[in-house]
DNA sequence: GCATTAATTTAAAACGGTTTGGTAAAATTC
DNA sequence: GAATTTTACCAAACCGTTTTAAATTAATGC
């Protein structure tokens, strides 16, 4: 059914229709209550692409989605969705061909241009990140699940990595542990570069000396987890304690120090970071794994939150929030066994 | 830049560049060259909400997330974004409260109605399953990635859950297993029932005994995967073999039998189905884990495949495919200790 | 070289809403 | 009670394409 169609059988213009159903003020409140009832007994809902071509309003946001195994990826989606359930705005992934990089900033400028999206969350930036002066360059509203050191004014939600780094390192130290390894996420991407100041610092508080060849960088899997762990642990003395990146690294820790015979929350100590999954939790891990833990989940219902914002007219200048991030202490961490 | 405008630049209607682009055959070549580089010289680009008014085509296609932890979802967009990439469609994903089931229907139909896609993707169906009915009555076009059993026709992509857990049971039996525990998905999904009844089946070719106190079912999760073995495998005489779900399952079961000193791969055996993660794969468990396995993000990637043959005109019942599922063993399968 | 057919091109009518700029009726002011 | 403002509604223009139906130009047949 049309608004034409609609209107006449209200006998009312398509002006007054269109402008009930939107909340326009001009229309009297005994209208509005009638066209909105109306509107759901005869099942009237305006075409979507003719409010978009006539608004110019795409009525979406982008996310691009990366071809390597985000495992995260959904849950800040259910967060997104969640949130966006309630709103007409869609949410539209690209997929992205993370193969080849000067694809990724040409399917951005597409992304933009089109006027498919509105709005646009950009992934794990880097410190100086080509997407993000893309974007602010096109004039293209979006938000930074992260940040960067872009000298560029870009709206971002991030966690406190480095901070949430900081602790779990200090809390390791204070446990007597000397020699700590981390795994952290990709090369380049600021919140791995914040994670690894957070490391650094903590472990220059109390004197203690940085070895390189206790840090490894990689995606976030079970397989790299375990092989970075285990080529650590090999090395003479052995690291006592671990600082992950994420649970599936932290899955991998577990299965490496197993293959060595040694007794996690006692030969080896591990802090992971945890995301919050519902199919896998810390918690329940054997022995239980000590976390950094923020909610993937409540990132992304926050994201749609602050892109709606954005959308709304709030200058990007105001639009940052940093998390905190909390540290919860279980079996997996324990002082180092002695004369380690 | 308008349609109007750059019609203009080049001397030519709207219509001809219109159609130029669009490749009808109506226009000569040498016209459609000059066009279609101009087009890319001065940047032109069709306002696409403007086309998806004309054309009544939305040039999405619809997927719907429901909010509990499904982390198989990320890899089947994957698959579906990596192949939907090169064509110019978007995915469109809408959140549903899957607290709320009649939410389900309202969503399709207001998905369906609303235009913003030209198709969707059904996931997880049931044996009768509303939302099947719904699009079918709507003449939404849809492809469900599973089947259900209900009497309208629709396309589908489906693995041989029934056989792969056919297979998988009649292995173990096989290997002298009597009591096998089956931890499977969620009660009346049509996978979970075709599991069942590969379950059932193998059982009762070789003239074992179905108990019902050996099979669960639930969403694929380690906690329900720990709590499910962990009271199977209280029982006495306990089940010496366990087929899972999943491969969160599966970690859930390598917990169990940990916290109960039982060893796998020797005193209980396990096969688990496996997506195929690029974050944990059934290789790489302690022991290695033996898993019927099909990959997920090859039936997304296949499904975007179909959906975009239903949308060129591929009628309906020519549009199934099931695929078969290896079995692949590792060390977490072996004959039941002696006496067992 | 003219009639006929085929190949190109075009003007104008959709597509289905929103929004601008008014107008008539009702409410308020003086 | 006339002048003014407010309220409630409407006709028509517009958003930027595609597509239908018709017009023009080029090619072919004889």
């Amino acid at each position: 059914m049309k608004l034409r169609e609609f209107a006449q059988q209200l006998g009312l213009s398509p002006t007054t229709v269109s402008r009930a159903l939107s909340g326009y003020p001009e229309v009297s409140e005994k209208t509005r209550k009638r066209v909105a009832e109306e509107a759901t007994r005869l099942g009237y809902r305006p075409n979507i692409n003719a409010v978009r071509l006539a608004t110019g309003r795409a009525g979406a946001i982008g996310v691009v989605m990366g071809r390597s195994g985000e495992f995260h990826f959904s849950e800040f989606m259910g967060g997104l969705a969640e949130r966006l359930g309630t709103e007409d705005i869609d949410i539209l992934v690209s997929p992205m061909d993370d193969k080849n990089p000067t694809g990724e900033i040409q399917l951005y400028s597409r992304l933009a241009v089109s006027g498919r999206v509105d709005a646009v969350i950009v992934h794990s930036p880097e410190p100086n990140d080509e997407r993000i002066a893309l974007l602010h360059k096109l004039g293209m509203p979006f938000l930074v699940h992260g940040r960067s050191d872009i000298d560029v004014p870009h709206a971002w939600l991030d966690i406190d990595n480095e901070g949430a780094i900081r602790r779990a390192t200090s809390h390791l130290i204070d446990l007597g542990h000397r020699r700590i390894a981390m795994i952290n996420g990709r090369q380049g991407r600021t919140f791995s570069l914040h994670r690894d100041k957070g490391y650094r610092d903590a472990l220059q508080a109390r004197g203690l000396p940085f070895d390189p060849r206790l840090v490894a960088h990689g995606n976030f899997t079970d397989e790299l987890g375990f092989r970075f762990a285990r080529s650590f642990l090999e090395q003479t003395p052995r690291p006592t304690a671990f600082v992950a990146g994420s649970m599936m690294t932290a899955l991998g820790i577990y299965r490496a120090a197993r293959s060595m015979g040694l007794e996690i929350g006692r030969e080896v100590s591990v802090i992971a970071h945890d995301d919050v999954f519902p199919y896998l939790t810390a918690e329940n891990m054997v022995p239980s794994l000590s976390a950094t833990r923020s909610s993937m989940r409540a990132a992304g219902a926050r994201s749609a939150d602050l892109v709606l914002q954005l959308l709304s007219g709030r200058p990007t200048e105001e639009v940052h929030e940093l998390w905190p991030v909390e540290l919860i202490l279980r079996e997996s961490t324990a002082p180092p066994p002695e004369g380690a």
